[in-house]
DNA sequence: ACAAATTATGTAAACGTTTACATAAAAATA
DNA sequence: TATTTTTATGTAAACGTTTACATAATTTGT
């Protein structure tokens, strides 16, 4: 690999300084217009671009932000990584991206990402953070945002779905349908999300002198394989519920292929309704009635205060938390009539 | 923010040169196991970690990749990312990615990768890549490797799937049937993988002494939308079809779609077969018989030949193209009976 | 015990920018 | 014109590592 051009030769052959080529080519400090101009067209010529290393170094800046995911498997990330991606460009930055595998847990990575400025702030998408990674949380001397984390973790700001407004509404509706017997299968034990979740799922039933029948419970774990399952259990027992709230989307599909094989007609034998409003869940026969989670605009309001934070531009008091909130997606699973399932044409 | 700890205040503490505790900490040079156990010590005390962006500078080396993409939206390029993060990962490497947007297009992007050690080599996902790009391409002073290029570009190693092979096996399967009025709904125009499935479609149909039907040729767009379209432009005819070959899975659930607005069961009224593999084609009732594409793999073989060229451990003959090798899946929509649809359990 | 070989450590240059400060040139003011 | 103000340019330090080379300490071989 043959040796760059840099900025000193980019001086000699303009007979300047290479103060007067930093300040020319960055639009920085007073040049004159002519020497800009000469500078400029130099640099062009020589297809000179500055070491964005020796920038950074120099800056202790790298114009790149960083991105943990828990992985990157599904539609909900992607999503997430895109429009961080999208408002990250926006503001001239990249975006450095880590699904967290085995070999390389979240914390070794934030720390990583934190430490000698490979970033300047970071990301974190953290559905369940225990206790002690919290502390370390902390240490970073580094911006840091919070995507869908769980408790409230003072000085670090947050960003979360309104899960429990979501849960609380579609839960409502079902019931405004006339079901009393509805039954949930719920999301994995310690994910924030699946509780705040469960707890509108309960708070709705509660509002309405409902009680949710212990049998009616069943925990999943965000999987479609969990839906299914929890499907055969709830269906196989004596006083089947008339409708099931999946806490997400993933499950209800698990539902819809069990409910299929069990020869059983959604919403006419059983009612669902779900929760995330993934593409596929506008596939399904009929449409899934679900909670839609505008996932674009978390990451980007997300990244928006990121930006504020490292620009400096921000009061540190930063025990910021927002809730962005959900739409309910009225589908034909929930016992409406008349829904159109063609949206994407 | 205050200052880092850096590797001058180690020393000092130690009471020994930086050099030697550069030395210790990467287990370079010959160090005392005396010394180089306080040495760490120490820095594990200070919590110190070395600057990135000071070592990236030292060495010319970023210890990142970078991943260009057209766009992040599908399944497919989650896909490719996870596979690539994956393999860099191993080789402890960060990935910075890139989704092409408007404002930043890809050969800015790119040079923006290449110049200045930002990365240390760049992978390319180019369906398809128009002639002025290519002389771009092989300024770049970086390593880069094209995934699911077009034209071959001599110079630049380039990782495919075998599009033609595929297309071949599964319109050769549909034919067996005993289908000889086979239509396509093909790609987009000038994208490489579209050129080549239709390729492939045609060989297989022409060896059979099948001949094309003009009016069985649709071109469509990779999208749902085109395939429902192409769907109803192909069975409003006088003449029916008696199957489809849609050329990615997206277009073929459009077909599902649109056959199922019009009462048409699949394979009874009409058989189809897709490409790609996609999770959703999985839970398409009947499955859908489709090409499988192993995305991961090819993710992987892209990188690893990459961390070779960065490594300096290839003959820069670089000529190289290597075609991954696809796998038919056999669902149900093909006509082919007793095929269950629940790998996922 | 002395030379030679090996091992451990230190010194300082290099990596390519930015930027505070100093200085020189030009323009504005008196 | 002499003085002040503004504008343009140059000088050199700083950013935090790595590493070639020099030197010092230790081990090995005789």
């Amino acid at each position: 690999m043959k040796k760059d051009i840099n900025i000193h030769d980019i001086a000699r052959k303009a007979g300047v300084s290479v103060a007067t080529v930093s300040r020319a080519l960055n639009n920085n400090g007073p040049v004159s217009e002519k020497t800009r101009q000469r500078i400029k067209q130099i640099a062009q010529e020589h297809d000179y671009k500055p070491s964005f290393i020796a920038k950074g170094f120099a800056r202790q800046r790298s114009e790149t932000i960083g991105v943990i995911l828990p992985a990157l498997v599904d539609e909900f990330f992607t999503e997430v990584l895109h429009g961080i991606d999208e408002e990250a460009s926006r503001a001239n930055c990249y975006t450095l991206v880590s699904s967290s595998h085995v070999q390389r847990d979240i914390v070794e990575t934030l720390s990583d990402f934190m430490a000698g400025g490979r970033v300047d702030g970071v990301v974190l998408m953290a559905p369940h953070l225990h206790g002690n990674i919290t502390s370390h949380l902390k240490k970073g001397k580094r911006p840091l945002v919070l995507l869908n984390s769980g408790e409230k973790i003072s000085q670090i700001p947050s960003f979360n779905f309104d899960n429990y407004q979501g849960a609380f509404a579609v839960t409502q509706h079902l019931i405004k349908h006339g079901y009393t017997k509805i039954a949930t299968i719920c999301g994995p034990e310690g994910n924030h999300d699946a509780e705040e979740r469960l707890r509108g799922f309960k708070d709705a039933m509660q509002q309405s002198d409902l009680t949710v029948n212990p049998n009616y419970f069943v925990r999943g774990g965000f999987t479609m394989k969990s839906g299914y399952y929890g499907f055969m259990r709830l269906v196989t027992q004596a006083d089947r519920p008339e409708a099931i709230f999946a806490a997400n989307d993933m499950m209800a599909v698990g539902i819809y292929e069990a409910a299929k094989s069990m020869n059983m007609v959604i919403p006419a034998d059983i009612a669902v309704a779900g929760f995330d409003d993934i593409f596929l869940s506008s596939l399904l026969s009929p449409r899934l009635t679900t909670v839609h989670v505008p996932i674009r605009e978390l990451a980007k309001k997300a990244v928006q205060y990121l930006f504020k934070m490292i620009d400096g531009k921000l009061e540190t008091d930063s025990s910021h938390r927002e809730e962005i909130s959900t739409g309910l997606i009225i589908g034909g699973s929930c016992g409406c009539a008349n829904v159109t399932n063609q949206a994407f044409l």
